[in-house]
DNA sequence: GTAATTGTGCGAAAATTCTCGAACAGTTAT
DNA sequence: ATAACTGTTCGAGAATTTTCGCACAATTAC
């Protein structure tokens, strides 16, 4: 019945310098703008080559520190940004973050 | 003659997830907005209360990662924001964190 | 029911970061 | 030159983070 319970931050509880640290793993980035580009994603998308405790490590500290919303569905659990209550929190950042990720992208060697 | 020499990265090598992680520290990030308040200062006033080999570590360590440029001047240093660098860098960017910086602090209790 | 699948929690090891004292180098003042 | 002052480097220890195997719980398929 209860597929599992995943603890979120109030969105008024959200640490500015916790998302940072989120943000700044380049693996959770990764996973940050693939959410982005996607929606919701199951969370193997997020890392199907990763040793399953390493992706839920990484998944946990991206919801613990406010950045996504986690819900079990069956044996599965799904991930989604916490795209609006980000934007509530500190305007602006998600956007400017997944911007400047892209534009170093664009850059070959560097 | 020469007061001293510091490395810093040429725009183009500033990377996000480095810039995010120099940012997601607390006591950086405070000194970061101390720059954006008051344009460049002395080390010192960064952190007048802490050891001075730990506040090297934290200058170092924003200077290493693009954010701040160092110069000496006599026997002391001198550090300001590459505001211009981060802004053809990563746009926005450093002014949504030290906006979102501010609106936390508006939060008393939390 | 059993088996297969998926995610979590635990524990430990490796890597990284943080802190800071001590010795040192460069600058300024006397 | 001597002394005072500032920042850097080195080293070590503490704390944190990352990784990942393994056992376990929950769900689904058979």
């Amino acid at each position: 019945m209860s597929p599992r319970s995943y603890e979120h931050p109030d969105t008024e509880a959200i640490a500015l310098p916790r998302v940072l640290f989120a943000l700044s793993e380049p693996l959770r980035l990764h996973m940050v703008r693939m959410l982005a580009e996607r929606g919701e994603v199951d969370s193997i998308e997020l890392g199907p080559e990763l040793p399953r405790s390493t992706l839920t490590h990484h998944t946990s500290l991206l919801r613990e520190s406010g950045v996504v919303f986690v819900r079990g569905e069956g044996r599965k659990c799904l991930i989604r940004l916490r795209g609006e209550d980000l934007e509530d929190r500190f305007p602006g950042l998600l956007g400017t973050v997944l911007s400047a990720a892209e534009s170093a992208d664009e850059e070959p060697g560097a």
